[in-house]
DNA sequence: CCTTAACAGTGT
DNA sequence: CACTGTTAAGGG
């Protein structure tokens, strides 16, 4: 006897369980993991779609209980099928419960929390209405709430549900009498908003210079020839790679087919979605994260039904149900947010891979820093490299220059800047040109300690220094946790405690310090927050309201001003002492980006690197600009370590709110992993290096194999080994190649 | 989502 | 009391 778990085809939290079908015998060869089924479902005689997530011989409930699939539809490969098999191959590959692998997949709609508003509208036209109305008077025992109600319709065509039924208090028996009667009919009144704005096209086209050309043409000619691949499309900042993408995605819409841009989150602003708008008009769709499930789900319904043909998107909009895919582009594809922090935790960049093969699209991804595992896959052949050299209308390269703080402290200079990028900063202010400064926050910034006792002042809850924020108030990164600042220290009562100030906002008072009443904007956490707060700050500078922009991270992200000539980078080395692989990888990306935002206009511009460490490669080819150099240098460390993308890792961390629990499953796995016949590489377990998380203790083991597949098999034997024995109380929960420190 | 059963309120 | 609308639970 087989029987198969499907999962039903309606998105609603409550149903994202499989419920167990049996297969008649005539059935047996067509159904499979995957595969679309008819299924009879609830106490009636409703007959559901569904798909088949896994067989099994067994009953996981009472036989008579489960019912036939009914049949199998012929020739049917649905996009949710395909979704299915790529939640499938998610599971497998990245571990988690299909369960959630399908969340990922599947945008579940929540059930409404607002009840739908109602209205009821009279379909009677006034005479008639009128005549009804008489013939009620006429009656003598006639529902004076039918007489009232009628009265009302009559003055006023259209009334809210809820105010015929709480204001004038007429059961709402008479309304639903009205609407079988045919008086009446019941409109339910949702708004959907329609993320597109109406705007402007613009229908000019840009010439693509020879390299983008020959970058586009290899790409197309290919699709010709029905050969599908990954692209690199690897350009220098400002060489027009979005240029490319547009030709691309206009060559798919003349075909019929959809394509999918995926781009960082951060990097999804108004700029840069109204490029793709006045280029395509409302046949393209966004998706960003400050959605609801909700509007999620009406995203993706517009796209199954074929009302948009291009989405833009962070990570998620990866899932869009397209019917007839041609393309995903990912875009800044080196960036670290491609990589789900949640379980499943896939890389999208590798599942794009995996879902352009089933529906045979291309891929193609785009930087001007490509992550050194696209880099290797682009070398070895796995991916084909385009190269784009040139910028855009033969603007330079800003000249980039490394200042060595140790040589500047030597020399007396305490502050922040190195006389260098003082004198730069007083030229540009008298030119009336634009500086960014951008400083790398990691580290101790922000952090309170005692001058007495050294003692610094952590979240109870994380194993992190909490840090201050502008209204005295100590914040926890990673629960929220908040405290007022405390005027003594907590553990040695001395009263001299404090601690260096939020970064950018030090920065700012210094640069008010050397060149007072200069203009500046500062772009960090605490001034973005709320709405639209990102875009108007950059809104300003753009408009020149500011001279200098200092900022985090967020300030390198693909925005062109054209009147800055100057970007300093303030502390160059901070992320490059992070204890992970990647931090050479991540400066290199950093600065490279950050420099690259100096002369976007016709004025060339000048870049200062500040760093104590002049001499590391990755800060040295960041300033030449050569990100083959510091390709060459960092794929031979990471052969030496046998890191990424020369070998594979697997981390397991195991957590618990007892710290002796978390420590001994870890132990067990780590013997587990070590007491078996083939030697894989397996490290001892320890800490991780933030060791507490919201009061839960963290533990890790990691494993490093040049064959992703045993890792894969590592990580199943001990899914097994803990379903059967958990001794522990402690979560355990496996990311393969981490992107982040661990 | 749809169906059903149990439940509450109300006009005649 | 019978009828109707509302609500919560369940679905293999």
């Amino acid at each position: 006897m087989l029987f198969c778990d499907v999962i039903v085809d309606l998105s609603l939290e409550k149903l994202d369980k499989t419920f167990q079908y049996r297969v008649p015998d005539h059935l047996v060869d067509r159904v499979h993991v995957g595969c679309n089924v008819v299924i009879p479902f609830g106490n009636g005689t409703r007959t559901l779609s569904g798909y088949v997530l896994s067989l099994s011989e067994e009953p996981k409930i009472e036989v008579e209980r489960i019912k036939d699939i009914l049949e199998v539809p012929q020739n049917q490969m649905a996009v949710e099928s395909q979704m299915i098999s790529l939640a499938a191959w998610i599971k497998k590959n990245y571990g988690s419960t299909m369960n959630l692998a399908l969340k990922t997949v599947l945008p579940i709609k929540t059930k409404e929390k607002i009840k739908e508003a109602k209205d009821v509208h009279l379909t009677l036209k006034k005479e008639e209405a009128e005549l009804e109305h008489a013939a009620l008077l006429e009656k003598k025992r006639s529902s004076r709430y039918k007489v009232k109600l009628l009265e009302s319709l009559i003055q006023r065509e259209t009334i809210p549900w809820d105010e015929i039924t709480k204001k004038m208090e007429i059961p709402s028996s008479y309304i639903r009498d009205f609407e079988t009667q045919g008086w009446v009919e019941i409109q339910s009144r949702r708004t959907y908003r329609n993320p597109v704005k109406k705007i402007e096209r613009d229908t000019s086209r840009h010439p693509l210079n020879s390299e983008q050309q020959a970058a586009v043409d290899t790409i197309l000619e290919n699709h010709k020839a029905k050969i599908e691949k990954t692209y690199l499309l690897f350009g220098v900042t400002g060489s027009g790679k979005t240029e490319v993408y547009m030709h691309l995605i206009e060559k798919m819409l003349e075909e019929g087919k959809e394509t999918i841009v995926l781009i960082p989150e951060i990097a999804l602003t108004r700029q840069t979605v109204m490029r793709f708008y006045q280029r395509f008009g409302d046949v393209v769709s966004i998706l960003n994260s400050r959605m609801s499930p909700g509007e999620r789900f009406d995203q993706f319904e517009r796209a199954k039904k074929g009302d948009c043909k291009i989405m833009v998107g962070p990570r998620s909009a990866l899932f869009t149900p397209f019917q007839n895919l041609g393309m995903i582009i990912i875009d800044e594809e080196h960036e670290n947010s491609y990589k789900s922090e949640q379980a499943p935790k896939y890389h999208a960049r590798e599942v794009a891979v995996q879902r352009a093969s089933m529906a045979s699209a291309s891929v193609v991804l785009g930087s001007a820093t490509p992550s050194v595992d696209s880099y290797a896959k682009a070398i070895n052949g796995q991916y084909e490299l385009l190269k784009l050299t040139g910028r855009v209308e033969e603007r330079p390269l800003p000249e980039c220059e490394v200042v060595d703080l140790r040589e500047e402290l030597r020399a007396g200079n305490r502050t922040i800047f190195s006389r260098r990028l003082l004198e730069l900063i007083q030229d540009r202010l008298t030119r009336g040109e634009q500086i960014m400064l951008f400083l790398n926050r990691r580290g101790m910034l922000g952090t309170i300690s005692c001058r007495s006792c050294g003692e610094v002042i952590k979240c109870p809850h994380c194993d992190v220094p909490l840090s201050l924020h502008k209204n005295q108030k100590l914040i926890c990164h990673y629960c929220g946790h908040t405290v007022s600042m405390p005027k003594r220290c907590p553990s040695c009562n001395s009263p001299y405690i404090g601690g260096f100030r939020m970064g950018t906002e030090k920065v700012e008072d210094s640069i008010q310090k050397v060149f007072p009443g200069v203009r500046t904007l500062r772009m960090d956490a605490d001034t973005t927050r709320g709405k639209e707060g990102h875009a108007k700050i950059l809104e300003k500078f753009e408009n020149r309201e500011a001279d200098i922009l200092i900022g985090t991270q967020m300030i390198v992200k693909g925005h062109d001003f054209s009147n800055v000539t100057l970007v300093g980078i303030l502390a160059a080395d901070m992320s490059l002492n992070a204890n992970d692989y990647r931090g050479a990888e991540r400066t290199f990306q950093l600065l490279t980006q950050a420099a690259g935002r100096a002369g976007r206009g016709d004025k060339p511009g000048n870049v200062v690197i500040q760093t104590y460490q002049p001499d590391h490669y990755s800060i040295e080819t960041a300033a030449k600009q050569s990100y083959e150099e510091f390709y060459a240098h960092e794929i031979i460390y990471r052969k030496m370590m046998h890191y990424p993308p020369s070998a594979h890792m697997l981390l397991i961390m195991v957590t618990s709110a007892r710290e002796d629990a978390a420590s001994a499953q870890a132990k067990e796995i780590e013997n587990l992993i070590k007491s078996q016949k083939e030697r894989i590489f397996c490290s001892m377990a320890q800490p991780a290096s933030i060791a507490k998380i919201q009061d839960a203790y963290r533990y890790v083991v990691y494993l490093k194999d040049p064959k992703y597949g045993r890792l894969v098999e590592v990580k199943d034997r001990i899914e097994k080994y803990l379903l059967m024995n958990h001794t522990y109380n402690a979560t355990v929960w496996f990311d393969f190649d981490p992107m982040n420190s661990f």
